[in-house]
DNA sequence: ATAAAACATGAATACTGATTCATATTTCAA
DNA sequence: TTGAAATATGAATCAGTATTCATGTTTTAT
């Protein structure tokens, strides 16, 4: 159920690399019950068996991915957003910076979204995880005055489930999407609302 | 894989009821995959067999249930939004009718999310449906004055994707949330945006 | 150089669960 | 009332695949 202890050599760390890279691929287009450990070693090229010495679970190399794709998400958005001079600039940054990613890594993102259903656990740290520093950041940009006045946690929900939605609609399903114009018309809505 | 044929008698509608009502609560509880076809007809109290009377697959009964999800949501909404004095209105409205609906059909709404992997077309039927009219419904109050100018097939996306993300958190995760704040929230949010 | 530790292999095991089917029972139109 | 059509039953079939393991091979420390 645990990870196995971590290879010792060159070789071991650089198969386990690849058995993960083949995970990532399989389950990530073929979904995680379709996507067989066999389907998965011969992909990595090696053995069936090579699999349990790094992995001790199908559920185990899951998790790994999820986790894997929230340092990913968390590292990419901290640094897209880095340099933004306002709240609202590091919004419309880290949005498009978001869907870029997605575009980038679609498997591990449909990974994190089917990890509701394979590892609750998992999932939720992810997005609760995302969320707590999503809101610390809307809080202190309220008390600059840089955001008006609202509850920070919920803000922070809505508007990643904004970015999952959108990522979904116009980068996993349209290959051809504008995507600077998505980023714009939600960025648009998110600072100054629909009111007319 | 096509549906079967629609029961001739009284008894046989039952049956057909009693078992789709059975996999609504067996898969979404447990998840299409761990929920077994025999868990699905002891909890309608038949037999095994009866299942495959009324449906040729677990996939087929899956798919009627997200095509039945589709209908109760958008009729459910339509209603809820009917009588609202404006666009901006019908957002809250509709917003807080959605959340609701989650709390009354916890299992219908998971089986939603979960048809991204166990029927993508049912899936994406789903949601687009729903966007087009929804989409509709903001171009006709942008043209009656009653929003802000902008594109209303991005904002109908990024509003679901609102509702969604809070309808997890907020109803499926936290039994104590207090969900019209949650809503006022969001809708303030929606309404004025979080620029100062 | 060499033995112990790591790592690699894939056939065999073990189990689960979807679907079928031959055999009753019930319903309903005539 | 009656027999053809519908419906009900659950044991048996059948396929797929996660996991184990006994047997090699490679790497590393000394």
């Amino acid at each position: 159920m645990a990870t196995n202890p971590y290879p010792r050599t060159r070789r071991g760390a650089e198969r386990r690399e690849q058995i993960l890279r083949a995970a990532e691929a399989m389950i990530g287009t073929q979904g995680f019950s379709a996507a067989s450990i066999a389907d998965i070693t011969r992909h990595a090229k090696t053995a069936l068996g090579t699999f349990y010495i790094y992995f001790s679970s199908k559920e185990d190399v899951f998790r790994e991915l999820v986790l894997e794709m929230g340092q990913l998400t968390r590292a990419m958005v901290t640094q897209a957003v880095a340099d933004a001079p306002n709240r609202l600039e590091a919004e419309r940054a880290g949005l498009k910076a978001f869907l870029r990613f997605v575009a980038e890594r679609p498997s591990l993102y449909r990974i994190v979204e089917e990890a509701r259903f394979i590892d609750v656990e998992a999932y939720k740290a992810y997005f609760t995880t995302f969320a707590k520093a999503y809101a610390a950041q809307l809080r202190e940009a309220e008390a600059a005055g840089e955001l008006r006045p609202g509850d920070a946690e919920v803000r922070a929900w809505a508007l990643m489930g904004i970015a999952k939605t959108l990522g979904e609609r116009y980068v996993l399903w349209d290959e051809t999407a504008d995507i600077d114009h998505v980023v714009n018309e939600a960025y648009s809505m998110i600072r100054d609302g629909i009111a007319p």
